[in-house]
DNA sequence: GCCGTTTTCGGCCCGACTGTTTTCAGTCG
């Protein structure tokens, strides 16, 4: 797919247009394309061979050019002329908080300064402070900024963030007159990383729950402090806004700060098309305020239904709501078994005892107790002598335990020429097999999909775990045309994991949105190798949901039966 | 640059906070 490629060029015009002072509406053109080819579920070639590409929201004639252009010779000219005239380092700069498009164009202009460190030096030496517009503030604003760049605090997987969130949320609700408090933002969206935290809350006292909010005890530095809104920055580097608002607004504010923006930009739009202000205050009709106290009225205000929050990416969902078919998203407790656990026997740290323990705490009546194959040595790989031990472990432990069962299974190494890591009469005694790509990450893309398609081409597999191996944070996905795996997936019907674990997350969304669209069956697994890490598992159907995913897309929801009899469909219908 | 039961031209979402300003621009979300 080279949606990301197209994206990414798109993304840099738009940013060079706006360090150049171009129209800011065809600044918002090529940011809203870039999103919009990202977000598709489908290869923007194949839309672009077809004659389709006006067909995706936001790209009309010319853009539809532009992108045919890109994919013909692999970069734009417009793109190509711009960096002549800006220099493209200037992008750097707009990454240092507090440091937009104006300013950076006036540094540039009148002291030729281009890179971070130039711009570091110039602050030291106060050229800054006298420029148009700037002043002592502006460079200590800037150096600030330049030192938290430094400390790279980026976006941060979501299950990194989540228990501060909790933390803080305890922390308001007890030191704090608070009312209704929330989580909004990309956090409630479930977006698999997070920039910053947006919490919401209503209070008869603003004042007072500022200033408790500014005492929380990992506040390093206070950002902005006013009465409706207050941004902090907490260890280890996050920034938490919180704004306070009245009762009467919640629901408007709740959907404005849980954004996306893309997605409240649709909602107000059509709201002026109805002759309505919508803002955080509420919905309004001329100076008269007709709602906003709840989330739900929002929605009604533009003739649409509530719309779950890890939807509100303006990727069809508006859409889907005007013509009454949004998806009954898969629900999180509708989860009953988590299908990729590490046990003592590779490289896990808990017993059968304790991961059933734990699932049984987590409302799970099932568990996959995948380990790794023999060949998967630096991981405690299992032999063959071992895993029919093991086997024989589970049917004992299975006897005895009641609510929760364990399903004898294996994640097994897909080898560099394609071939598992178990011959096929050990394959066949595993009751779930899941395959995956532990080794060669280097490996050219042909290769490299060659052997996902061989893995679900074999009858005895089920699935292909974590399918591109990315590592949020640490490493991109390897190459593999994952169109190519759905497919295959498809014909097959073998499922892909959506793997739960917090820097995984993968496939992420888009793909696993992809997958469902072609038929592909999900199957969630937190690849725990300790037993607590199994609580991650909403994770994987935060990912879900993102995707569209209702409860028959995800194998999840099934219960021990009915994946059993599933785990046995496959080959039987493979053979 | 996109887009159209008010339009093929003229709109394009909305507000808080800060700093440098005498009424507002820049940045952010």
């Amino acid at each position: 797919m080279r949606n990301q490629e197209v994206a990414e060029i798109f993304r840099r015009v738009a940013a060079l247009l706006e360090i150049k002072g171009e129209n800011p509406f065809r600044v918002r053109a090529y940011q809203r394309a870039a999103q919009n080819i990202e977000a598709l579920t489908r290869d923007v070639e194949e839309l672009a061979r077809r004659g389709q590409l006006t067909r995706i929201p936001g790209i009309g004639a010319d853009l539809a050019g532009k992108i045919k252009e890109i994919l013909e010779t692999g970069t734009l000219s417009l793109y190509e002329e711009l960096k002549r005239e800006i220099p493209e380092d200037l992008l750097k700069l707009l990454e240092i908080p507090g440091l937009g498009p104006k300013k950076a164009k006036v540094i540039y202009d009148t002291l030729g300064i281009k890179t971070i460190e130039e711009l570091e030096r110039a602050c030291r030496e106060h050229k800054i402070a006298r420029l148009p517009g700037m002043g002592l503030k502006t460079e200590e604003k800037i150096l600030h900024g330049i030192k938290l760049l430094k400390t790279k605090i980026g976006r941060r997987p979501l299950g990194e963030v989540l228990p501060l969130v909790d933390e803080l949320m305890e922390y308001l609700k007890r030191r704090a007159p608070v009312e209704r408090i929330a989580v909004a933002g990309s956090i409630r969206r479930r977006k698999e990383t997070v920039k910053d935290i947006d919490l919401l809350v209503t209070s008869k006292a603003p004042l007072r729950v500022m200033e408790a909010f500014v005492k929380f005890g990992k506040v390093t530095e206070i950002i902005a402090q006013g009465e409706t809104k207050t941004s902090v920055r907490v260890s280890p580097g996050i920034q938490v806004d919180l704004r306070v608002v009245d009762p009467e607004c919640w629901g408007a504010a709740l959907a404005y700060f849980t954004g996306s923006k893309a997605h409240n930009i649709r909602i107000r739009e059509m709201g002026v098309e109805r002759g309505l202000k919508i803002n955080e205050y509420g919905i309004f009709r001329g100076e008269k305020r007709i709602g906003g106290r709840e989330e739900e009225e929002v929605f009604a205000a533009v003739g649409l239904p509530w719309i779950p929050p890890e939807l509100r990416e303006d990727r069809g969902e508006i859409e889907a709501a005007l013509e009454g078919r949004l998806p009954h998203l898969v629900e999180y407790d509708e989860i009953r078994g988590d299908a990729h656990v590490h046990s003592k026997y590779s490289d896990g740290m808990s017993s059968f005892e304790e991961i059933a323990r734990r699932a049984e705490e987590l409302g799970l009546s099932w568990v996959g107790i995948c380990d790794h194959s023999q060949g998967l040595k630096v991981a405690g790989g299992v032999p063959v002598e071992v895993l029919m031990e093991k086997k024989r472990a589970i049917e004992e432990f299975n006897r005895r335990s009641k609510r929760v069962k364990l399903i004898f299974g294996a994640e097994v190494d897909i080898r560099s020429d394609g071939t598992l890591d178990y011959p096929d009469e050990v394959l066949a005694e595993i009751d779930l097999v899941i395959a995956a790509i532990h080794t060669g990450f280097q490996q050219p893309e042909e290769q490299l999909t060659a052997r996902a398609v061989a893995a679900l081409s074999h009858p005895l597999v089920h699935a292909l775990a974590h399918p591109t191996g990315r590592l949020l944070g640490e490493r991109e996905a390897y190459a593999i045309d994952i169109k190519k795996v759905i497919e295959t997936a498809a014909r097959h019907g073998k499922a892909l994991e959506i793997n739960a674990f917090y820097n995984r997350l993968d496939l992420n969304d888009i793909h696993a949105r992809a997958a469902k669209e072609a038929g592909v069956k999900l199957l969630i697994g937190t690849d725990a190798h300790i037993a607590d890490q199994m609580a991650q598992i909403p994770l994987g159907v935060a990912v879900a949901r993102r995707a569209w995913c209702e409860r028959e897309d995800v194998l999840n929801t099934l219960s021990v039966e009915e994946f059993l009899a599933w785990l046995k469909k496959v080959r039987e219908g493979a053979g």
